[in-house]
DNA sequence: ATAATAAAAGATATTATTGTCTTTTATTAT
DNA sequence: ATAATAAAAGACAATAATATCTTTTATTAT
């Protein structure tokens, strides 16, 4: 479904809103254990949702990512596109270059409706949403 | 959604399935230009398909890949189990190693609905039902 | 029987993804 | 000002996915 770059991008995204205040800084190192994601690739990923304003970085001591309650409002949708770019939505299911309504590949209308709900539930669900189960203990970042 | 080795893998057998004696053979090279696939990559994948019986092969003069009634009635889903294995049907979508209705991540009851609805598809629709689109073209295996 | 055919099997090559390490730059506390 | 900190940037390494080529084996038409 999602890349493993795209997973980590989205846990690190929920793990960083933890911190509600907006301020407060989360350094890579307690990202990377807090969603069992090797820190270094973490570090990549995070520059890039940096650089993207997905998140809010700052260099030095107590440096670190923090979030915005904008940001935290952006659904999930935002870090699948920018990190796996649309084709999961928008591409052919069988690879096909033009794949449509009027010219389909054969599995193209069945798949249309899971694509259509794959899409609603990505761009329904905030970063927020999802970290408010995580914070509720009703769901976890990680096991063991 | 699917490897491009699974992708393949579903053309191939919708394409060979357009023989519908179940016993004239077509060959690689055919089937490769019929769903714009690497020619010997498609034949790699075909031996897999043939091992496991999802198609017939037959060597020598007029030999090539053919598919019995029985094996055009099987579901897609057991193209994608053979060759992108239970990942997707039954792995968690932010990639935790023992997610579950008890102990789930803060996605998972959001992605059991699309898991559900992709796992209904795949088992629902038979190779022939996807080829019989084709047959009335309705649908097709490449585009230019 | 023999030559031609086509898949099976095995080996190799290329590319993309994932993961790691080092150096540089910006920030902050002292 | 300076040293310590932590992200940014860039380079590199390992692995997996995709793609290609060669040799072997089985089959069939002659």
């Amino acid at each position: 479904m999602f890349s493993k770059t795209c997973e980590y991008a989205i846990k690190a995204t929920i793990f960083i809103a933890q911190q509600r205040d907006g301020i407060t800084c989360v350094g890579v190192k307690e990202i990377a254990k807090g969603i069992h994601a090797p820190e270094y690739f973490v570090a990549k990923i995070l520059q890039e949702l940096s650089r993207k304003k997905i998140v809010s970085s700052v260099k030095g001591p107590n440096g670190g990512f923090c979030m915005s309650e904008a940001q935290m409002n952006k659904p999930v949708l935002d870090i699948v596109l920018l990190i796996d770019g649309d084709g999961l939505l928008n591409s052919c299911v069988l690879g096909l270059e033009h794949c449509s309504n009027i010219n389909p590949c054969p599995m193209h209308h069945e798949y249309q409706k899971i694509k259509q709900s794959v899409r609603n539930m990505l761009e329904k669900n905030t970063i927020l949403d999802f970290n408010n189960l995580v914070l509720a203990k009703k769901a976890v970042l990680f096991m063991n």
